[in-house]
DNA sequence: ACTAATAATCGTAATATTGCGATATATAAA
DNA sequence: TTTATATATCGCAATATTACGATTATTAGT
């Protein structure tokens, strides 16, 4: 079908795939990447700089806003993103729980 | 067009997005919980627990295999699947890496 | 008010993903 | 060998994603 069937899946596995899945993507990597090195908001230079269109650059901002993880002012003619600290770390948590609850020890059977 | 413009991209963007994008599905975190819950190989009632038909069940195996987040082997009449301590630690790290880049001190500007 | 510059949205085409049933494959047990 | 069980693969339909150009706001400067 191809729609994913949310209803099989707790609150919480859904909310963490789908921050996940905004993360998923090479430009949107490049775009944080970008953000973050830039330690301050950056504006559109970004489509120059990763070597996309105006729009597609500004629909995976879009994303990433969806989940929260950037944010954006007006800054005169432009608009200026940054890296939402909350939500940034709030994931980073949510991953560390996934990442850290597969135990070291090699009980691994295979 | 649909396709991502992977020339755009570093390796370590295309490589990191990918294994970002792999976990970026609930049916997969699930998958995943369930495994490290059992602290080993579980088989194939992964589909009864989830919810989902059993060949859509081994597709999303399938494509968490083809990153190297899991291993499986054959354990009877049945496969045996767990986490690849080495990439599961490989993954962390570098998304402690993109986690920690983003500077706590509140310079944001938005 | 007019113009320039920037970003968001719309519409569209190409491709990818999700999920299922049916089938094929492989091993264990009888 | 036959049968049962478990998993993988194939083919398909529905939907989602990615990317672009064109258009539409929105704000700054003239």
């Amino acid at each position: 079908m191809g729609v994913t069937k949310t209803e099989n899946y707790t609150e919480a596995q859904v909310e963490l795939s789908k921050m996940i899945k905004v993360l998923g993507h090479p430009a949107r990597i490049a775009i944080l990447q970008s953000i973050i090195k830039a330690n301050s908001c950056i504006c559109g230079d970004l489509a120059t700089e990763i070597g996309l269109a105006q729009s597609t650059i500004s629909q995976h901002l879009k994303e990433l806003k969806s989940v929260r993880l950037i944010q954006g002012t007006i800054e005169g003619t432009s608009m200026c993103y940054c890296i939402n600290q909350e939500n940034w770390h709030k994931l980073k948590n949510e991953l560390l729980v996934l990442f850290n609850s597969a135990n070291i020890d090699e009980s691994a059977c295979c």
